[in-house]
DNA sequence: AACATACATTATAATAATTCTAAACTATTG
DNA sequence: CAATAGTTTAGAATTATTATAATGTATGTT
């Protein structure tokens, strides 16, 4: 169980306020054992839930982007038309699940390095992201 | 140069009706030596440009998304909040020019084939697709 | 502790992408 | 050509996201 005052000195650390709210989004986000995925709407009704006080739209979606640009999420594209959020910052791959619209970690030890023998002149890759759309046996490809 | 009537039976071929419409998105999509990626928006632009008569966007929308069901266009996500669409319909990868937001595909003998060793319980793989994101050297990631 | 300041939060309005609706239109079949 | 099912259309509705501007808060300074 992190204490708030860690997040406090963990805000600091990279130049955000520690206000109520950024306190409070940490320990919905992170003080927990495992990593998560979500979605801005799973966030509201996660903060709504296990607290009493009212949180404004507009500070969840800023807080939600303070916290990326800073590097303490990820942002995952896979459906346009919904941000899906990670609190798994490391370089990993996942599987979407069609049916439960499910994102799910891929270990490292999953999937072989992936070998990429060409590049675009004058570009650096910044990340390589591995997608794999999974969905039950008796599914029509969506 | 694919001559109408070839759209027209191709239509037919998957039931969809060949109406003017469908007709003159056949023509500006696949009437071409190259496959491309679009946005709505972008597809919007070429008909108009392309051609005098108005066009809704509402038809746009269903006509793409009525081409994606038959697998003559696939959908890529990238970007939340933006759907990109291919008129190349095989498997294959992307780089992602963070710069430009230019989608480039990758051919197939640019990347090792992805070696999974883990599968979801009762599910089948629908499709594994990487995603490369690349910027100019001197960028500050995104 | 009170003050000044910059930064953050809030409610609400605005924007953008997409989908819905219901009326008018068109392709197809007989 | 008439009947029918399917399609297009303009515009309204919906949804996700971002902008605005007023109010509130954290923090460093007196
Ligand atoms: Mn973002
Ligand atoms: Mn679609
Ligand atoms: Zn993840
Ligand atoms: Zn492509």
């Amino acid at each position: 169980m992190t204490k708030n005052c860690n997040f406090i000195e963990k805000l600091r650390e990279v130049g955000l306020r520690p206000t109520k709210q950024r306190v409070k989004m940490c320990e919905v986000l992170f003080n927990r054992e495992k990593t998560f995925h979500f979605t801005i709407n799973d966030l509201v009704k996660m903060i709504s839930e296990k607290m009493s006080e009212k949180i404004s739209l507009a500070t969840v979606y800023n807080t939600v982007h303070a916290f990326e640009k800073k590097g303490y999420l990820k942002e995952i594209s896979i459906d346009s038309h919904k941000s899906y959020f990670d609190t798994n910052i490391s370089a990993h791959h996942h599987f979407f699940d069609e049916d439960t619209h499910e994102l799910i970690d891929c270990d490292e030890s999953d999937i072989d390095p992936v070998n990429i023998k060409k590049n675009i002149t004058g570009k650096k890759i910044k990340s390589v992201e591995i997608l794999i759309k999974v969905a039950s046996d008796n599914q029509t490809q969506k």
